[in-house]
DNA sequence: CTGAAAGCGCTAACAA
DNA sequence: TTGTTAGCGCTTTCAG
């Protein structure tokens, strides 16, 4: 498996050329049977394997697609890696992973890292610190194929794939208010990246609906998706220093979510007596926590496979993709106790 | 940054030879300064960049490391990626992640996968139903660069980092011992696993320090590593079936503790009143369970990076290596209340 | 110090 | 139906 055969070795071996190896390896029809049979037959026998890279210098492609996330220690691109992974193995390409930190550095050295390794398209989300999309559009304008997941460009017509983060939190705060809450803070990633934005629209929309009104002081960002815990930490205080403290937190952001729980319980809140929670995550054992978590949750796999499906669609398309869609599922609101009213307080 | 420049153009547009420019680019000394300075200049204004499959074709290697894990989606896991992104990215090198899900099929695949993609070398960690080895002992012979991490093969002499999962769940099981346990059960993942049998030595030598029997009706192993929740479930009962029921749990793996804890749950099975449990995860969020769940921790991120460091160093190697090292980090034992002994019962 | 030419493994246009 | 040849981008002898 190891030891390289080459088109020639089995063209000298079996005294024919090399371009007659590689049609009848290639099921070319411009070939006789007999010495097709020949060839696959022995190429069979020595496991011969083409080197890949000189496939793809020749065809200016390396059936490799890049993949550009924040982290990959995050429930939610963990789960929608599995879900590139899947597709991508299916329709032999392989995945090349990078990590941008929340760094617009990293991510712009990524991509051209990416690029120059010949990847043949790229699945993109965004970092928080991302506002520059030029690198992108200029791909993008030349035909480049992009698709990007989750923390979508705004102004980049391409295939995009997202949950509808809008009727997510809309539907996840008038729950809230629904259980009685008057006074729900929000928490949310950097306010660069459109899926905050939606997410505060709905939660605005959501306080509108039912006659509550948006309190600029109940509405923190936090620019490193909740990477740094002191950022955090402090902005928690903030909100619990307020002369009227909020009785509820509504937090859109996967790590956001557990360092919220985490900081609240050093700090010796009660969760729900003393202010209830929820959150996006995708943490698997959000229903074993204390007290059991309320989530929107987001069908982070199949984001995953979805994107890479279309991904590779464009990369295959024989001619210019014009039309492109953006593609909205739904969240999971997950309902538990760390959002119950209690009655007595 | 997409347009592709090569070096012919660099050659045509200064009127030299590829080779001068080659030369040039690449530092070598049997150049006039003056020309130097003027290829540099040039390339650095149209931002040339050499293409990286042509020079893996010329070179024979691809400056990528392939990586084989059973999930991306698994706390340990993807910290160690992160630890191996990180050192990787630093030294120029490309990681391309493959998940088993378990299967020693799937393996096969991956690898022979990474090696046709002609990858400088490889980091595994084996699937939970590989026991044929052949396949690495062939590469590894045949001096192909190899390091192991976590899962590690027993007779493949390369360099090993994993935790000492001895000791690691010596003290565990001396802590739950030391608390008062004195029925303690053990799951553990597939016996095939190096891991999981150094796990269950350690597990049996503090019950002998202590004088507790080890019963077989106590020591339990999931063939999937905790992905499969019906097989988990099933053991679960099976223990709390027995006449004397266990009074704690010891697992030690990752996804299975954490599946565990939901089936406890949903048996409505209290912890630590009904069964205390303490176990091997590397999940963030342990101390917010209920109850915060006494966890083994594994320096994964650590793990990664030494790996990646080793596995480069041995490709980077201008000999042969024949020098090998297994390395075993210490474990943190995080007590928290899942292991209390009530004293009421 | 610089250029010409070969070759890494493969495909494809062109000849035969 | 098969072989010859050129070329993908680059490095590296070998000449000059």
């Amino acid at each position: 498996m190891f030891e390289t055969y080459t088109i020639k070795d089995i063209a000298k071996a079996l005294g024919l050329s090399t371009s007659t190896v590689s049609r009848a390896l290639n099921g070319s029809h411009e070939i006789g049977a007999e010495t097709k049979r020949l060839v696959l037959e022995y190429a069979e026998k020595i496991n011969y394997r083409p080197n890949p890279i000189a496939l793809s210098l020749k065809e200016q492609r390396s059936h490799s697609i890049g993949v550009v996330v924040c982290e990959v220690a995050n429930n939610y691109f963990s789960q929608a890696i599995n879900g590139i992974e899947s597709i991508a193995y299916d329709r032999g390409y392989h995945v090349i992973i990078t990590q941008t930190h929340e760094s617009f550095d990293r991510e712009k050295a990524n991509v051209e890292h990416l690029i120059s390794r010949h990847v043949d398209g790229l699945l993109v989300s965004l970092s928080a610190e991302t506002t520059d999309l030029s690198q992108y559009k200029y791909l993008h304008n030349k035909g480049f194929p992009i698709v990007f997941f989750d923390r979508v460009a705004p102004d980049i017509t391409t295939h995009k794939v997202t949950v509808d983060n809008y009727k997510g939190s809309f539907d996840a705060t008038e729950m809230l208010i629904n259980k009685g809450f008057k006074r729900i803070a929000h928490l949310t990633n950097s306010y660069n990246l459109l899926i905050s934005q939606d997410r505060l629209k709905g939660y605005q929309a959501a306080l509108e609906k039912h006659g509550l009104p948006f309190r600029e002081d109940y509405m923190k960002h936090c620019n490193h998706g909740g990477m740094n815990h002191d950022e955090v930490e402090l902005i928690i205080k903030e909100l619990l220093d307020l002369p009227e403290r909020p009785d509820a937190l509504f937090v859109t952001a996967d790590r956001l979510t557990i360092n919220c729980l985490q900081i609240l319980k050093k700090l010796g809140m009660r969760v729900p007596e003393d202010i209830a929670i929820a959150g996006f995550t995708n943490s698997d054992s959000a229903e074993l926590f204390d007290p059991p978590l309320t989530t929107v949750r987001q069908p982070a796999f199949q984001i995953g496979q979805i994107a890479t499906e279309r991904l590779i669609n464009l990369i295959e398309s024989k001619y210019p993709v014009t039309e492109f869609i953006t593609e909205q599922l739904d969240t999971e609101l997950l309902v538990r106790s760390s959002s119950n009213k209690l009655s007595v307080k």
